[in-house]
DNA sequence: CTGTTAGCGCATTCAG
DNA sequence: CTGAATGCGCTAACAG
């Protein structure tokens, strides 16, 4: 592959005319750009990305790390800080955690190695300590989807307490107070959260329901099918149902199916995130709307800001989420 | 940021010394080997992946290019290169062309300036000349999706007449004979192939229909839906319909569901694709799957397979799409 | 087993 | 406006 002294050959000129050119710096004559422009097209020169960056100890890249490119959420949040990106002359490179800690590490290592300016991190897997670790390595370094404490300013959030107790008391609002709840067993954050928001906007509204009430599963098509079964199984009579998300929700609506129990009319439903398949589920999902690129535009731009020293204020670094009206839920006749 | 001097210096060994143990040399010393680790730790030291890069000329990065990471499609498909690529101790560098031209170019532009060993690109927008331009110049270069004659044996493709032979023979096999089509008005070649496919089937089993059966629109649910509001406005009759995709289908779905019209039993109808949505649509839907997962895992190994200079035969490069039977398709009794 | 040294490809002083 | 020279951080001879 040339390089930029072939090139210089080429053209007959020194190697720093040739980078003067590539660089569009101002003090080349129009006789050699015009020179070097065509010996680099002759050789098929392309600059290495790799010696640019070692020099100029610079690599315009952000990095990204989510749990897997391949789930459509995280398609989004990657979209959304490839939009940024772009917008500042840079690009992104992604690592994929895949849910596990060893992965997480990894990829996050080879973010920083590879000297990305700033980092947006999906992290589920490390312990607080670790990333705070990470985070005092890198200024550039944002977590998404995550709070901790030592970090709030650089922190990008979803309220999911909030997000479940609205969903809980939309359901309350249309009559129902048997109300079950599928949450997820993963060991994180946004599940326990989640199932507290439940928790309380039953309390606030006076309704006492034993544990059997919360039945977990994988957050996923197949955890909510099972934790739908298990619901079922125990003959609880709820009319509503709140899921971990809308895979669960999915899940837990092809089971209703195949028992004949009609959604809304007999047992109403709401999802959690509002993903692609909210709006193709039958009936159309209502469910709680997780702005994530929203978050994922407020995190890069966050990032970038934190990298170059900016004094970045970030105010509104836990949002809010919202209510998504659609077809799983409706007023109860039962009391 | 720590560099191998300052660890060297330190540990109180040479450069080498450490680029040895970093690099797990075997001929370095257990003391030594214990001075650097402990430096490296305390220094927080991080080797420099461009450093790296440019002296061993070897950067052990797939580069990918898919029109929308976001699209579960090609999240599919990046997470299937990403599993090659990490079974090979190499990880991946992603492009997204946004089914632009330009954008396509640019990218696989900066997949080289970076180095990548190896390229699986998915592109649309750009031509023949141009993509054979780039393999010329990169022999890790793999075509997915497309098939170009001159790099025939470095393409993995879908035959996506026979996916839509498939789909529009099935619906016969169901009594069907008055069978619409919704194409899709994106000029690249699977929308003609899939066209050519569904008009052979009707031919083949001595099916005529005007021209008015055809209809299109973007590839994707709003385009579905103005397509089959406009074959509706036809009053055409069709009991079945073949679908560019699995949301120009869903899409259909939810005006024929407007309109009061059952599927399956008033109308059948197939999507294409299997995406994620297909089996969450009601009714489920019956579609053509494109195994996209194994296409990636062959493109990947065949890029690298090429990059080391092996002989890599590829055989099977044409990929054959199978039926897949869900609830949107049912006998007719119109005839 | 270890240290010295010469580049990898490029941007950037600093003289001319 | 241009060229010669220096070094970014690291690996790989090479000589000890």
């Amino acid at each position: 592959m040339a390089t930029i002294k072939d090139v210089a050959k080429v053209a007959g000129v020194s190697v720093a005319t040739v980078s003067r050119v590539i660089n569009k710096s101002p003090k080349a004559s129009d006789s050699s750009i015009e020179a070097v422009t065509h010996a680099m097209s002759k050789l098929g020169y392309r600059p290495n990305a790799a010696a640019r960056a070692l020099v100029s100890q610079n690599t315009n890249t952000i990095g990204v790390l989510v749990s897997d490119v391949s789930d459509s959420f995280f398609g989004t949040l990657v979209k959304a800080v490839d939009s940024v990106a772009h917008e500042h002359g840079k690009h992104i490179l992604i690592g994929n955690g895949y849910h596990r800690a060893e992965e997480e590490r990894n990829a996050i290592e080879l973010l920083i190695n590879n000297r990305c300016d700033s980092l947006v991190i999906h992290s589920k897997g490390l312990s607080d300590e670790e990333l705070i670790g990470f985070a005092k390595e890198v200024k550039g370094m944002v977590l998404i989807n995550r709070y901790i404490p030592e970090l709030a300013e650089r922190c990008i959030s979803l309220d999911n307490y909030q997000g479940a107790y609205l969903a809980t008391e939309y359901l309350i609002q249309h009559g129902h107070t048997k109300i079950a709840c599928i949450a997820s067993t993963h060991k994180i954050e946004d599940a326990s959260q989640r199932i507290e928001g439940y928790l309380a906007a039953l309390r606030d509204h006076d309704i006492s329901l034993p544990n059997s009430y919360i039945e977990y599963g994988e957050p996923n098509g197949d955890g909510g099918e099972l934790a739908m079964a298990n619901l079922l199984t125990k003959s609880l009579d709820a009319t509503g149902i709140v899921a971990y998300n809308d895979y669960m929700a999915a899940g837990a609506l092809s089971v209703l199916d195949e028992n004949n129990i009609k959604v809304p009319e007999q047992v109403s439903i709401m999802g959690f995130d509002d993903g692609l398949i909210a709006r193709y589920i039958y009936p159309r999902l209502s469910t709680v709307r997780y702005p994530i690129q929203i978050m994922a535009d407020k995190a890069a731009r966050l990032a970038l800001a934190l990298a170059s020293s900016e004094h970045a204020d970030n105010e509104s670094a836990i949002f809010a989420p919202t209510l998504v009206h659609r077809n799983s839920v409706a007023h109860t006749n039962k009391r």
